[in-house]
DNA sequence: CTGTCAAGATTTCTTCGTAATTAATGATTT
DNA sequence: AAATCATTAATTACGAAGAAATCTTGACAG
């Protein structure tokens, strides 16, 4: 899942320092001292080198002969990288970032089921099928309703063979489990199968219009959802 | 510009890899020699591993002990990375990513338009209209004009106030850049300026719906243009 | 005879400490 | 005052030693 190597000691001081700056504890635009973090995360030079070059990939931090190694301004952050986006939600998820996680999904989703609609082939509706029927097993139980619902909208998303949509999944799927992290335990669910089933039913039809209508409803939905959970929990 | 650094050895060594594999030089799943390709660059251990870190943490490698350095399938690169779709086009335009880049602008600018709509404060519409100002100002010359092109739709993205779509812009870039360079010189340009402003002038008014419109509009002209050109070079 | 399991060997990545390179700064000279 | 050059402080690069995981080999049980 990691596209960076998790491995060894390298992976841990690629994550600490990531949750660091992220979390805004180094600033932007603040030069790190090499010396200081070798010396606290007890690594060698090359090993938090190496954890920086990850970041520098990622857009989080140059280095420059002289200058030192800096954290570059927030707005070149590869926040498109599943990545960052996981490191974002690592010490309690950021209210604004969901909001705009999910505002991207309204955009992509429905329109990846107007394509669909037109693109699928059998293979994907099969696909689509098995993800009904996962989330069918997984009635009562939250952590495989999560899983099914994943499969689904990652279904959804491969049906539309727009390779850069199916990358998109790095999005939809930290916000999709956060909003389920939310929603979770709070309620009863309502059955999501006949929704999600009402999209797979205008997609093997063909219908482009319908597909992006009941992919907008059950989203919807979904908004619903989370802000019942909002008034209950009290939040906001 | 790019994310990983350019500076050094250490840059020229990760663009030759980066689009040996992208260009399928090195294919999936293929385990790299690391001593010859050490050998054949002529650089050290140590820079051709930082190399491939940059390429690990786009997920486009792994390392995994005693069985090698190997590519990764394709559906795990990072294919929403401004480094990635980069080197994809560094080698010839591939016309199938080409598409799938357009698609997905014709799905998020109308919608970052209606965003834009409900959502601009006054920077963000002067900064539009800074853009109109530019496109009014390169008329005749293709290169400043493609720059106010791509100043545009940065400006509409950031009126979106959505970091993630905010950074869309790495998509759009090198879409938006390589489509001009395909319309570039063949036929005398229409003036963009209209059709730019009618969608300024929607948002500004807080139309969504008009803003949405305006912008399908603007693409499918987009759309026309190329094809245009492609029956023109007789290409496809 | 076949399949399973465990221990060892080997290959490969991983990490280390040091040397070289680079670029900014300040001093010096014209 | 401007330009050049030396100094210096940081990244960048190197080659070798270390660690880890897989593959192989052998033995044992079914």
């Amino acid at each position: 899942m990691a596209q960076y190597a998790r491995r060894g000691i390298h992976g841990q001081t690629v994550e600490v320092l990531a949750r660091r700056i992220l979390a805004g504890e180094i600033a932007e635009g603040a030069t790190l001292n090499l010396a200081a973090l070798q010396q606290e995360l007890d690594v060698s030079l090359t090993v938090l080198r190496e954890a920086l070059k990850v970041l520098t990939a990622k857009g989080m931090v140059d280095a420059r002969q002289k200058r030192g190694t800096f954290v570059r301004p927030r707005s070149d952050w590869n926040l498109l990288d599943g990545d960052v986006i996981r490191w974002q939600f690592a010490d309690g998820a950021d209210p604004r970032l969901l909001d705009a996680l999910h505002e991207v999904r309204s955009i992509i989703e429905p329109a990846a089921a107007r394509l669909a609609a037109t693109r699928a082939v059998a293979a994907d509706l099969d696909s689509l099928d098995g993800a009904l029927a996962e989330m069918s097993a997984a009635e009562g139980d939250p952590v495989a309703a999560v899983g099914a619902d994943l499969t689904f909208h990652r279904a959804l998303l491969a049906a539309t063979h727009n390779e850069l949509l199916v990358r998109m999944e790095v999005v939809m799927e930290t916000g999709l489990a956060e909003r389920d992290r939310l929603v979770h335990g709070v309620e009863q669910y309502d059955d999501p199968v006949p929704s999600h089933r009402a999209v797979v039913d205008a997609i093997r039809a063909g219908d482009s219009a319908g597909a992006e209508q009941a992919m907008r409803g059950l989203l919807d939905k979904a908004v619903r959802d989370v802000e019942k959970v909002r008034q209950q929990k009290g939040t906001r």
